[in-house]
DNA sequence: CATGAATATTTCAGGCTTGAAGGAATTGCA
DNA sequence: TGCAATTCCTTCAAGCCTGAAATATTCATG
């Protein structure tokens, strides 16, 4: 079909390889980090973290689908993180009133006085982690991964 | 204890939590991507193709044990994917000749066959993905990550 | 040599993730 | 109105991943 029938081989190839392994390494090694800190220090998983987080940026609730789609995570998944978030009591579903197939999901007082505990201690983490990064390296390296992004979200660059 | 007990809320902390998101974003947008044309292309994953990776370095073979430590990943887990790729006839399992506990993982005929051609087109695939990032911006980015990186690792910078 | 410590691996429970299939409700349109 | 297509969500099987416990073997030391 197109180019991937023979071997590509330039040194530029070779480069932006070893780029995305990199990435793909750095990327990991933090994470793991954040998922063990976030499992010692509150019981709970960036899943959970990044669903409360998507929630607490829409007050008035996020219907299933519309989290899926935030979070860029399959409908399924996100069926099973928030039936945990709701076992502890984090987070409520309701009812959409004109349409019986919806649920509205919200965090609970108590949800949002977690998350707001979370989030603070979660940029203290990524702050320390980053602490080599200062700001002109950091907007830098922003701008340089914004050449990598993939596929544009269907709601605009940022959310 | 530290810093962690009061917000943090400078405009680096802030920039850096942005960097670390977008670097998220970013990564798992492209892993995304190649985990879906590794499953249609070759009915395969990105595990197992890392697994036969490190194996393919390592014509000698590796240990169990030490092919967690070269994956980062836990003993369990590389337990798991290697029974897979022994199943699928990709990989085989040695005794160790001194020792009893050990095993020797190596690549089959047929998974050496396999994986050079698996990482031939992934590397078509990575290239035409970061087909914007020339030689100068990769560099640069490259660099820009080493500075991102949690702990070193235990075998050196590049193994 | 015996035996406790260390090492290599597997097993397990719990959770995340996907893609596909299924059920229920709504919508569009003839 | 009736009914097919669509939408919203859940369920399911399979796989990945971790940390912890269990097994088996080797090592070290008295």
């Amino acid at each position: 079909m197109t180019v991937l029938d023979r071997p590509v081989d330039t040194a530029l190839s070779k480069d932006r390889l070893r780029l995305w392994l990199k990435l793909l390494k750095v990327t990991r090694g933090l994470e793991a980090e954040l998922r063990e800190r976030m499992r010692l220090e509150f019981g709970s998983t960036l899943p959970r973290f990044d669903v409360m987080a998507a929630l607490a940026r829409h007050p008035d609730g996020l219907r299933m689908s519309a989290l899926s789609d935030v979070l860029r995570v399959s409908n399924g998944n996100v069926t099973g993180i928030v039936d945990r978030l709701v076992a502890e009591g984090q987070v409520a579903r309701a009812q959409v009133p004109g349409d019986r197939r919806a649920q509205l999901v919200r965090l609970t007082p108590e949800g949002r006085a977690e998350f707001a505990q979370m989030a603070r201690t979660h940029e203290a983490w990524v702050n320390a982690l980053l602490g080599d990064v200062d700001a002109a390296q950091a907007s830098c390296l922003l701008g340089g991964l914004g050449r990598l992004e993939a596929r544009p979200e269907p709601g605009g660059e940022c959310e």
